[in-house]
DNA sequence: CGAGCGGTTGAGGCATGTCAAGAGTTGTGG
DNA sequence: CCACAACTCTTGACATGCCTCAACCGCTCG
């Protein structure tokens, strides 16, 4: 693995505060790997053996039932996934695949279990890791139960503004037909609802997102903090959509 | 407080492996105290002071926003809530309320907070605890996203055969109109659709389920382990609906 | 150039929510 | 002990949000 590589991952709240010598153990049996677009990486219920962090490119996170398809994350870097799945020892919750080329280290699982026994900082930060995705996905699940989608689809395009700083202008991070299997709707319903928001402050051209009334927009989101963050784990990467730590 | 509370408490899986000496520090500054029903316990927003302990009765939690109410999960005896919220130190996610007379012990977020630095096998359930309740909320997550409500519905009432023994017939643990709001649908779509159901396999008679044709109905709710379970933590109370960790 | 894909738009249908009313049950106070 | 209020549950009528199917556009890429 490169020196850099390691130094970004040394960065990230769950290895930062680890001993070096134990960092060093689990880089040991670590190793990187680039995927082409499309790969899938690991699919839903196969047993979770590897730590997955991503140093490059992006990841989808999606979950299927009976021949149903949705987008439950992105993973961007530098950001790790499916922590909860190699604690438990047990098969992953949702498949994942490559939007991109995409450059990952994997983490043998065993090891993981292993080094929280013994380095109580690695214990620590895997403990906030965790207490900070539950909190995510409690935050998504309110979002899907309380909002309807207009009031979905304000709301992450408020948060989307918020997250670049403000801005009134900003590119959309994914595809629409992702961004609306993520919001949990159909592709043709977010193409209409994107349509009629522009009554409520907000016109959208191609890929290029314009809050032209942000109190009007803010009057339909209702942003919240208690669902729309502030969240730690969300803001450590640049990602549109939290990441996920399957 | 009683000893046999910390009899139970001590047999939870978050308290089971510590030092004893740890957990007589832990309970020395926490105190039971039992509430009468309809009694708002915590309100979504404020700060994490205490984690939980449901001795006795149960609690329901919900969260709220712009006027609107769902239901996210009930908490029955002897289980743990809101430990995440306790470890971030932020914000609680989520409201609570007792559904009955309930009672409950309160350990100060910040000695657990400390103990899991001192106790490593306390660190390892905290760990567990969370990637479990993690993982159940993907689930959820993943069930409101892929189901409609008429086979959320039929899985709801297919585990909770399951959860009873395998039994035909069983009385709900829950009210039918939180059951619709837990199911993330209106009481009056929930009736309906039970209604509806008996062309499935599955009588309705009052709180009473009669399954009456098992095939048919899994035809229909198509249950799914990395749906449905099984889950260690939502084996663990003989809730009908899963521990939440807030 | 043609195939494939993402995005948009329209028509139509179904699922789900809303509003309203009534039956049955529970709890309470006179 | 009864009357009343409050509540859950059910059912009906109706409205609407969202999905499905289909067609078409524009773009990319082989």
């Amino acid at each position: 693995m490169r020196i850099e590589d390691l130094l970004e991952i040394r960065h990230l709240h769950l290895f930062r505060d680890m001993a070096q010598a134990n960092f060093e153990v689990l880089m040991i049996s670590s190793y990187a790997q680039a995927f082409p677009q499309g790969l899938e990486l690991i699919r839903q219920g196969d047993p979770a053996d590897f730590l997955h962090i991503v140093l490059e490119g992006s990841v989808e996170l999606f979950a299927q039932w009976s021949g149903r398809e949705c987008t439950m994350a992105v993973v961007r870097p530098v950001s790790t996934f499916i922590l909860a799945a190699n604690i438990r020892d047990a098969p992953y919750l949702m498949s994942a695949r490559t939007l991109e080329r995409t450059r990952i280290v994997l983490v043998p699982a065993s090891d993981l279990r292993a080094m929280f026994r013994r380095d109580t900082e690695f214990a620590v930060a895997v403990i906030n890791e965790l207490a900070s995705s539950y909190r995510s996905v409690v935050r998504n699940a309110k979002s899907l139960k309380l909002r309807n989608s207009r009031e979905r689809i304000a709301s992450y395009l408020l948060r989307q503004s918020q997250l670049a700083g403000g801005v009134a202008s900003y590119v959309l991070p994914v595809e629409k037909r992702l961004l609306a299997s993520y919001l949990g709707m159909t592709a043709e319903n977010l193409s209409r609802t994107l349509r009629t928001l522009e009554a409520d402050g907000v016109k959208i051209d191609g890929a290029r997102v314009i809050i032209t009334h942000r109190a009007r927009l803010v009057a339909l989101a209702k942003p919240d903090r208690l669902i729309d963050g502030p969240d730690a784990v969300a803001e450590q990467n640049g990602s549109g959509l939290p990441v996920a730590r399957g």
